[in-house]
RNA sequence: UGCCCGAUGGUGUAAUUGGCAACACGCUUGAUUUUGAUUCAAGAAAGUCCAGGUUCGAGCCCUGGUCGGGCAACCA
């Protein structure tokens, strides 16, 4: 395997302590909390925690993060795992930090016997007040001079379940006067008589994130904990414990957080959009979620080159939506199938065409793949192109059908626009054309030379089928910049529905999430929806168009 | 009135760890093209937040600022 140079912070940190001999092997472990959908942010993660490993081959756990138990749910779990697998990533392990809910009261009892952790009968508005603020020292209380005994005795009812929840909480001692908010005295374990997902009501009480994910990655030997910038004051914390404990020293590093423009990567406001109905659901593919791009026609591939591409930094970032959508473009343009959809039609006749007649014209399945082969597609009289592609009076450098002016109909004729049928309001809505029988593709003798090539659908062998055209979900760039309510910043249009737009016949056969590209139109996949009777497709992505961006 | 991160073209990430700013997206122009796509070619765009300092030499080191972000959930 080629030794290839270190790309980011990470991975010289990984290969220093490597080639140091710190580690003769890493393990890395991708944690989330079983609350929600996994979303790109989500990804960004999992590509850096697997890839760490797989470069330098190590392992990487994935483990639920699932210490609080009523916003946890089996739901999530599933989803997860099936998007993990998705992007193409296998986990060494499937661990739970509610496997160590065991080993993690043993770590607090150990604290306590030690005269570093204490039960605290104080409500949360008087820990928070005596917690004092980033300018001002905490004080203590009297229960921070409980006896050891009297703790483990507290501790052990708190467990067998005597009080209730909000009563008494277990804190680790260490510095109420420290800079570092998160080291006064944080709170380790609070009552919660829930039902956990996993371990249903053996427990009531619960640790707290802060004691639980540190232990966790020692219990599993994890080497390099990497998470979100935000806990870069938690790391204080995290060595501490794993200090006082004595347990495997993992250690933690941090990296800025994915955020990308017009769309946001919170769990929480997600959550909201799929409850209160503001898309359909956490795979709406409007959504950021890796289940929502899934099903708009993203590619595994896409999103793992996007990853790459955005690198890993401990800055703030944006990324431009445009930079994920030059990956799938890139892959789909290689992998899918051509065919021919007229979104917005507009009939034309081709009146020295016999009626009735019905030719097969082959049409290449993918110019760039080599082996991508032919398919047949009927030619007959009656046509639907796209009314974008009439201008009765047509602007500069406009090279497709005008009065008079001449096109190539893809893989067929060159036609030329003989008469404009109008109906009673003066809009356009039939053309008469004539063809040029020596102009059929592939054979063409005639000599004439167009520089418009536009798609087409024979009108009695068109197929009916449904297509949904998605937009940025908001109207705003930023979103981390919004102030007010979020939710008045979402795109209006980001979903049209066209429910009937004509097909070439061979799309009757696309099976779900089989892609294409509709020529000159963009990419599309197929979406769950489709029937027998009707097929669905999805837009992921338009193809880039320079002609449309100039006018 | 504290502590902790960070600052390089429009965006994102690099810079052999002190040697004269690169790559990608985007943008512009041209060529090719039976997709105004793709492909190809050329180009514009930062002198590295500011001010000092060390040095033959600083985007990299030091000092002091400025700006941005984070930190006081019985959330993770």
């Amino acid at each position: 395997m080629a030794e290839e140079k270190s790309s980011n912070f990470l991975e010289e940190i990984v290969e220093n302590d490597l080639k140091s001999g710190k580690y003769s092997g890493i393990i890395t472990r991708f944690p989330p909390e079983p609350n929600g959908y996994l979303h790109l942010g989500h990804a960004k993660s999992i590509c850096l925690n697997f890839g760490l490993a797989l470069k330098h081959g190590g392992k990487t756990n994935l483990r639920f993060d699932d210490t609080n138990p009523i916003t946890e749910e089996t739901e999530y779990v599933e989803s997860i795992k099936n998007d993990v697998k998705w992007l193409g990533f296998s986990w060494s392990n499937e661990f739970y930090a509610s496997d160590y809910f065991g080993e993690l009261y043993e770590f607090a009892i150990v604290l306590i016997k030690k005269g570093l952790a204490y039960v605290d009968d104080s409500s949360p508005e008087e820990i928070a007040f005596q917690k004092g603020t980033p300018v001002k020292a905490g004080t203590g209380n009297v229960y921070r001079e409980r006896s050891v005994d009297e703790n483990l005795q507290l501790f052990t009812e708190m467990k067998a379940g005597k009080y209730k929840e909000g009563e008494k909480v277990l804190r680790a001692k260490v510095d109420l006067a420290s800079p570092n908010m998160h080291m006064r005295d944080p709170i380790i374990y609070r009552i919660k008589h829930a039902h956990h997902h996993r371990t249903g009501g053996t427990w009531c009480i619960y640790p707290m994130y802060d004691f639980a994910h540190g232990q966790s990655d020692a219990i599993e030997k994890v080497t390099h904990s990497i998470c979100t910038l935000e806990f870069i004051p938690h790391r204080e914390l995290y060595d501490w414990l794993i200090t006082n404990l004595g347990i495997y020293p993992s250690r933690q590093y941090e990296f800025a957080r994915l955020n990308m423009t017009y769309t946001m990567m919170s769990k929480r406001k997600l959550l909201q959009l799929v409850s209160e109905g503001h898309v359909k659901g956490w795979d709406d593919p409007r959504m950021p979620t890796i289940t929502a791009v899934r099903r708009r026609g993203y590619t595994p591939e896409s999103i793992r080159e996007f990853c790459d591409k955005i690198g890993v930094a401990k800055r703030e970032n944006l990324i431009d939506i445009g930079l994920l959508e030059f990956c799938v473009r890139e892959h789909l343009n290689k992998i899918s199938l051509r065919r021919m959809v007229v979104t917005d039609a507009l009939k034309v006749v081709i009146t020295n065409y016999p009626e009735g007649k019905m030719e097969l014209l082959p049409s290449e399945n993918n110019t760039e793949d080599p082996n991508g082969g032919i398919r047949e597609i009927p030619f007959s009289r009656e046509l639907f192109i796209e009314k974008d592609d009439f201008m009765e009076v047509p602007v500069k450098k406009y090279f497709r059908l005008a009065p008079g002016q001449m096109v190539r109909l893809k893989s067929a004729y060159i036609i030329k626009c003989e008469e404009v049928i109008k109906d009673s309001a003066g809009n356009v809505s039939e053309l008469r054309c004539t063809y040029v029988p020596e102009s059929k593709s592939g054979s063409d003798v005639s000599g004439i030379n167009v520089k418009g090539v536009i798609h087409w659908v024979s009108v009695p062998h068109a197929l009916e089928v449904e297509v949904r055209l998605y937009d940025r979900l908001f109207n705003m760039e930023d979103l981390n910049q919004a102030e007010g309510d979020f939710r008045t910043l979402l795109n209006p249009d980001s979903l049209k529905v066209l429910p009937k737009v004509y097909a070439e016949p061979s799309l009757a056969l696309a099976k779900s999430a089989d892609r294409f590209q509709f020529m000159r139109i963009g990419y599309f996949c197929v979406d769950p929806d489709s029937t027998p009777a009707k097929r669905v497709f999805n837009r992921t992505v338009t193809l880039r168009d320079m002609w449309a961006k100039k006018n």
